[in-house]
RNA sequence: GCCCAUAUAGCUCAGGCGGUAGAGCACUUCCUUGGUAAGGAAGAGGUCAUCGGUUCGAUUCCGAUUAUGGGCACCA
């Protein structure tokens, strides 16, 4: 007779197997109605499983995280039962859970899905979910089940079937007259699905595969309550505010045009943040031992057959013809700095070797892959190759490492990090042996910095595994900004080499590393980050004094013309409008110190300092005033 | 590259079932010299993305192209 133990530790005995449903009807009526799965011993079952041996029983509502999956993971099965009622000839295939929602997945030759569409079938699903349609789990053995979708048409779930290997029974899920195939477990009825809405239509390829059809994705959100609904719209509301394509545009800070798509028209604002990170970063790097280099743009194609990109990364290069050649636009550093290693003869004493270059690249990125400054064609990374012999590659990944999360600091991104390794692509050169090794430096030099990290199979660059740093967008898109990559093919293919302590010649190894990625990129995310905030140090203009009347036009020259000699980058604002106008417009433009100045100022040699954040700050002398803002600017971007 | 959508003034956006367009902000001029988030008035500003088709007439309808947006695929 089974003994349940609920997570109070309360225990209670039946005399028969019961299911989840009944020992929730057993402490309460609310609890029964709100009862949406449950977890015997851990695992997460529907309602209606029985429970015939002693077993710890967690009943799980709307307001657990399980049970918020089960509703958005049920609110993907009503989708698809609403598109079956009206679109009887749109075959389902796969409706997983996402964050903050969901989406499904239908093959619909006859047509698209427009957003009136979407409107359509929301409706039909609160019809749907209206009638409270019980949902009944069934076992059915793989073959049955293929025939049973064959036999309704519904060739892609036929498919996915045959893809489960052995002879496991496996489960469906019926809803009235409409079944998927899941392993659930899903809500009770339809009725406990309330909270939803249909967010998006999108293309997705079947399988993943752009060699496969394009199927039509129907992206939504579910929630246990309204408000929690209401707060997910306003978030992304807020979010959207702060895209950078948004805020670029408001603060005047760059510009793209069709002329020239996916590269950048940096304005002097812009260019200006640009400037600062590229300098920042050319000194830290200084700092650590490298040295920076220039190498053409134009280069030879025969050099890009030697180092594999002509064969492994030629739809992503520019390529111009010439009279008598062919030329690549180099969309990476690498070749041209083994060049440079290769102009002298190398000890491995002269070991390891650090070149850093930040010249522009251009890629010639898929036309529907551009995004902002987030993804581009034309870009500048902070791009270094570090040649070293085997047995210094964790020191000098290490170091790497070291420098990188230091950077992030004076960004303020310490929580916003994810890290991956990306291994071995099935496009690669070089053979299994060399693989093996660089994957395993690679994930040993994490596990040496102590970072946690997620493994990407087949992510890798071609020529090596890589670690990414991915730092999110506004919208929780992830973005790979700082990236390591160990590299044993290059060096050979290109014949670099040094002379070992034996004599003999030696292949290098090379690590392709970045902090910020592409400086366009890391900007966009620093834009969304700070939301156009800049802290002081990147700011373009970090201050701006104002007059109230056109009697301190002189003075508030003499103030700008001191601050400027300090090395600030200051501005007067000298029209004819009120000081509240002024301090609105600046405000907005997110200057982060506004200096007013009237007579009382002019007279005692003063200002009165305000910030972007609407602070009073006080009437300061001018050398308080630029001792106040050379100590935020010496803070960077820094929250610890 | 693929699917869907979008393209009107410097910016944000209206509008028109076919008769060449409108607001707010910004801009220019004038009045106002005002102490910490919008003072007032007047004026100027558009080949309605590009190219084609239908039509007496297209910014509007149709088609193509380009770019952008959301996804997918690909990648920093």
């Amino acid at each position: 007779m089974p003994m349940i133990t609920l997570p109070d530790g309360s225990k209670k005995e039946f005399d028969k197997p019961v299911t989840v449903a009944e020992v929730a009807a057993s402490i309460g009526a609310g609890l029964a109605k709100a009862a949406l799965a449950g977890k015997v011993n851990g695992k997460l079952v529907d309602t209606s499983h029985v429970i015939s041996d002693d077993s710890d029983l967690v009943i799980v509502t709307g307001r657990d995280p399980e049970g918020l999956e089960v509703i958005r993971h049920s609110t993907a099965h009503l989708l698809a039962h609403a598109v079956k009622t009206l679109f009887p000839k749109a075959q389902v295939t796969i409706g997983p859970v996402i964050e903050d929602g969901f989406y499904y997945d239908f093959s619909y030759q006859e047509g698209t899905f427009s957003i009136e569409d979407l409107a359509r079938i929301e409706e039909k699903m609160h019809e749907l979910a209206a009638k409270n349609i019980p949902v009944v789990r069934k076992e059915i053995k793989r073959e049955e089940a293929i025939k049973f979708f064959r036999d309704l048409g519904e060739i892609y779930k036929a498919k996915i079937i045959e893809d489960i290997p052995g002879s496991e029974t496996l489960t469906i899920y019926e809803q009235g007259d409409f079944t998927d195939l899941c392993r659930g477990p899903h809500t009770p009825t339809t009725g406990a699905l309330k909270i939803f809405k249909l967010m998006k239509v999108a293309g997705a390829y079947w399988r993943g595969d752009s060699n496969n059809e394009m199927l039509q994705r129907i992206y939504g959100t579910a929630w246990n309550d309204k408000k929690s609904l209401d707060e997910y719209l306003t978030r992304l509301e807020e979010a959207e505010k702060r895209d950078h394509r948004k805020i670029g545009k408001h603060l005047d800070l760059f510009h793209l045009q069709e002329e020239a798509p996916g590269m950048i028209f940096w304005h002097p604002h812009g260019w200006i943040i640009y400037q600062q990170i590229k300098q920042y970063m050319s000194q830290k790097i200084l700092q650590d031992g490298y040295q920076e280099i220039q190498t053409p743009q134009l280069v030879d194609i025969s050099l890009w057959e030697k180092s594999g990109h002509a064969e492994l990364f030629k739809d992503d290069m520019f390529i111009v013809d010439t009279e008598n050649s062919q030329y690549a636009i180099k969309p990476m550093n690498c070749p041209c700095h083994i060049q440079v290693f290769k102009n002298g003869l190398r000890s491995y004493r002269d070991l390891p070797i650090r070149y850093a270059e930040f010249s522009n690249l251009h890629r010639n990125e898929a036309s529907g892959a551009m995004h902002g400054l987030m993804r581009v064609r034309q870009l500048a990374q902070d791009d270094a190759h570090i040649f070293c012999r085997e047995d210094q590659i964790q020191e000098e990944s290490y170091k790497f490492i070291q420098l990188l999360l230091d950077v992030y600091k004076d960004f303020g991104f310490e929580e916003n990090l994810t890290i991956r390794l990306a291994t071995r692509p099935d496009k690669r050169l070089g053979d299994d042996a060399l693989w093996d090794h660089a994957e395993k430096a690679l994930s040993e030099s994490l596990k040496h910095a102590g970072l946690a990290f997620e493994v990407r199979p087949k992510e890798g660059a071609f020529y090596g595994p890589k670690i990414e740093f991915h730092l999110k967008d506004c919208i929780g898109r992830m973005w790979q900004c700082g990236t390591l990559q160990l590299d044993y093919n290059m060096p050979n293919r290109l014949e670099a080499y040094y002379i070992g302590e034996d004599s003999s010649k030696k292949v290098p190894v090379m690590l392709h590393r970045a902090a910020f990625g592409s400086l366009e990129r890391f900007i966009g995310i620093l834009i969304e980050h700070y939301a156009g905030k800049f802290p002081v140090w990147l700011a373009p203009v970090q201050a701006v004094v104002l007059n109230i009347t056109d009697k301190q036009t002189p003075y508030v020259e003499k103030v700008v013309g001191f601050l400027k000699n300090q090395g600030i980058r200051a501005k007067s604002d000298l029209r004819n409008e009120k000081i509240s106008y002024k301090i609105r417009e600046h405000t907005l433009q997110c200057v982060p110190y506004l200096l007013v100045v009237g007579d009382r100022e002019a007279e005692a040699n003063t200002v009165s300092v305000r910030t972007q954040r609407g602070e009073d700050l006080g009437i300061h002398s001018m050398e308080a005033a630029l001792a106040l803002i050379n100590a935020e600017i010496a803070k960077k971007g820094r929250i610890h």
